[in-house]
DNA sequence: TCACCATGCGCC
DNA sequence: CGGCGCATGGTGA
């Protein structure tokens, strides 16, 4: 029974409709007082709520006490179906974009900058519509559904946050920085390493942080480098390299995860991430703020379960090749992948000489390389996987004609720019430059590796939100008390998840953790000889797992 | 001075 | 070689 969540005007209006829904007359007007409570005693009834925005509604729920077990979000079903239709999602269901600086002067209610738009209700039934009226009406529909549970999960981990240990972190930026400077200063450590590297480089003072002047000393001392990369400095042979990459490594952890980053995002023994569901356009999520799907593995010795309580730490092994055999059928790759180590897996087949080559090669194929140890292993990889290799391979002609290719439930990949479309016609019109035609080719093969990599990323993604949303429900007890006093999701990390839970959880949260990812499997793919096996760590702190 | 871009690097 | 977010320095208006 989906429930819309509706304001009228100062009012809320909770009106009832049928699944496809039409109206069905019950209608309640409450204060926003009255809101929590109210939908607290409908909860039981477990309907579904369906709001235009989930952001918009339960942070505030939550902070009532109110946890929901099913939602219909308007707006990211907006944009599922805007994707499969190849339209632009409609203004007042697009995603609301941060106001410029200086915008908000003028705009004091920046809510309200987008037209009203249709009631929900009206929406609602326009969506459940477009989603019957589409060939694989099914899929669409467990899709927006999952995406619907991404989204309380999303607002329901940010509620309750991630443990994290003030302590821990500056005691561990202090062992690797110094201790912490004042405003303005830099820590002794970094001094001290900058004024080696100058030494090493031959005595002048030189902005490590300035890639430019670094680049012209590099060079001035006879390195030989064309950028400051990380990764090209590490094959040069030259004294300043070594206290040059550990400056590199401990300025960045300062910069972007030091004592500036625990005060402004850790407040009372929790970092809060914003999670923005179907932030990419694979499904895959982003975040906003803090940096939350970027933890540096230097800092997550400051993840630390509270006391009496433990994290459990689990990790879909090798996903995205798992992925991509049972999206093909490919039944060797599925066979395998019978073990927890689907690469070793590809070892043991004899199919390549070690798991570094398995790994290497599954990654170019999927993501498009085309160079190196990666494209060597590759004809290897499509004698052996032929069903897998033609698959990504298809999508990524079908993304190079500017075609749009979709996930295993139904999400469609976005068309390229019309910039793009205007240079491949031009260069197949006759008479255009050999330049020309040669930049819209390198501009073609782009765009395929993205429809290429979006099959596989974004089922992946459709994966992960059902084993998300699949966690979630078999966490949740209405009987425990608050969602932070029971186990409850913490974080979440494309294909990782981290559960908070009390000691004598552990066992249990495990357990739904496993058959949640098989359940995953079984909803996304229905019957499929691909196994989804995950790793689960039991721990104190998050760097402890894996 | 501000908005914007490029570089570089963290995560998957 | 696919997808992101963020800090920093540098540029041009």
């Amino acid at each position: 029974m989906p429930i819309i969540v509706e304001r009228r005007g100062a009012q809320v209006a909770l009106v009832e409709v049928r699944d496809d829904g039409a109206a069905q007359g019950n209608e309640t007007l409450l204060t926003e007082a009255e809101l929590p409570r109210v939908m607290r005693e409908l909860e039981a009834e477990h309907p579904r709520w369906v709001f235009s925005d989930t952001t918009q509604w339960y942070p505030a729920l939550l902070q009532a006490g109110v946890r929901l077990e099913r939602c219909h979000d308007l707006r990211l079903v907006e944009g599922i179906l805007a994707g499969v239709e190849g339209r632009p999602a409609r203004a007042e269901l697009r995603p609301r974009t941060r106001p410029a600086l200086g915008e908000t002067l003028f705009d004091v209610d920046s809510e309200t900058d987008a037209a009203p738009g249709p009631p929900a209700s009206l929406t609602y039934r326009e969506q459940q519509a477009a989603i019957a009226a589409r060939p694989r009406a099914r899929s669409l529909s467990l899709l927006a559904a999952a995406e619907s549970a991404g989204a309380l999960a999303a607002a329901e981990m940010t509620h309750v946050g991630l443990p994290w240990s003030a302590e821990d972190h500056d005691a561990l930026l202090t062992a690797a920085l110094g201790p912490r400077p004042p405003a303005g200063a830099r820590p002794a450590r970094l001094t001290e390493l900058a004024a080696e590297v100058s030494r090493r480089l031959g005595g002048a003072a030189v902005p490590l942080d300035s890639p430019t002047e670094l680049l012209r000393a590099l060079r001035g001392a006879g390195i030989d480098v064309s950028s400051t990369r990380q990764s090209e400095l590490q094959r040069v042979v030259h004294p300043a390299i070594a206290p040059l990459l550990e400056y590199k490594s401990l300025a960045r952890l300062w910069s972007a995860n030091g004592w500036n980053w625990l005060d402004e995002w850790v407040h009372d023994g929790r970092f809060r991430p914003v999670f923005v569901p179907a932030g990419a356009s694979s499904g895959r999520w982003a975040s906003d703020g803090g940096g939350a799907l970027q933890l540096p593995r230097q800092v997550r010795g400051a993840v630390r379960a509270d006391d009496g309580w433990t994290l459990v730490v689990a990790d879909a092994a090798q996903l995205e090749p798992r992925i991509l055999a049972a999206l093909s059928g490919d039944v060797a790759m599925a066979h395998a992948g019978a073990g927890v180590d689907l690469y070793a897996g590809m070892v043991e087949s004899g199919v390549v000489a070690s798991r570094e080559h398995a790994k290497l090669g599954m990654l170019g194929a999927m993501y498009g390389g085309t160079t190196g140890e990666s494209a060597r292993v590759l004809p290897k990889l499509a004698r052996s996987f032929p069903d897998a290799i033609a698959f990504v391979e298809a999508a990524a002609r079908t993304g190079e004609r500017g075609g749009a290719v979709t996930t295993h439930l139904g999400r469609t990949s976005p068309a390229p720019n019309e910039a793009w479309s205007e240079r491949q016609s031009q260069a197949h019109s006759g008479g255009a430059s050999g330049a020309a035609v040669a930049a819209a080719r390198t501009d073609a093969r782009t765009w395929g590796r993205f429809t290429r990599n979006f099959v596989v990323q974004g089922t992946a993604a459709e994966w992960a939100l059902a084993w998300l949303a699949g966690v979630r429900r078999r966490l949740w007890s209405s009987e425990r008390g608050p969602l932070s006093r029971q186990p409850h999701l913490a974080f979440f990390l494309h294909d990782e998840l981290v559960v908070h839970a009390p000691h004598s959880h552990a066992a249990e949260v495990e357990a739904a953790l496993r058959e949640a990812a098989a359940e995953a499997g079984r909803i996304v793919f229905g019957h499929t000889a691909v196994t989804f096996p995950i790793t689960v760590a039991v721990v104190q702190r998050y760097n402890e797992a894996k």
